[in-house]
DNA sequence: CTGTAGACTCAGGTCGACT
DNA sequence: TAGTCGACCTGAGTCTACA
């Protein structure tokens, strides 16, 4: 798949298999709802900062989460 | 160690440990030698996207560098 | 609950020149 | 070889509002 749609795709599938919305998740990162929309729709890409504030979130190492996406980027 | 100095630790160490110049590591990841060296001294900080490229010309996987990073973060 | 759009701020990233 | 400075441009991230 696109390497710009890998990092939302993994986003979206982990938030939503945690039960969380958007704006649940947006709050928590201390991030703004309809960025974390961007984000999963391939949009917009993440910094490093970011990414490690989303994984303290979905309580996933954020390495795992750079690994789900670079596998995502090779389908 | 302060956060926003530890992506920048493990790029020096693991640049100077694969024997690369500052400026050929920009050039083979295509950014820009004044780049590599703000990262490197924690002034500025990666996006995804410039992780990856970086990861695949150092050949460690940007997860392992993720999780280099977020292992500094906490000494 | 999510997508979208516009307008905005600031950090990421480039470039050339000098130390 | 690496640091720095200044000017520059783009893209990350915010906010308000509406479908």
């Amino acid at each position: 798949m696109r390497p710009e749609d890998a990092f939302g795709k993994v986003l979206r599938d982990l938030r939503v298999k945690s039960g969380l919305s958007q704006e649940k998740l947006a709050l928590e990162a201390n991030l703004d709802r309809t960025f974390i929309s961007l984000l999963e729709r391939g949009l917009r890409q993440p910094s490093l900062v970011t990414i490690l504030e989303i994984s303290k979130i979905l309580k996933v190492p954020a390495a795992h989460l750079v690994e789900l996406a670079e596998a995502e980027m090779k389908k």
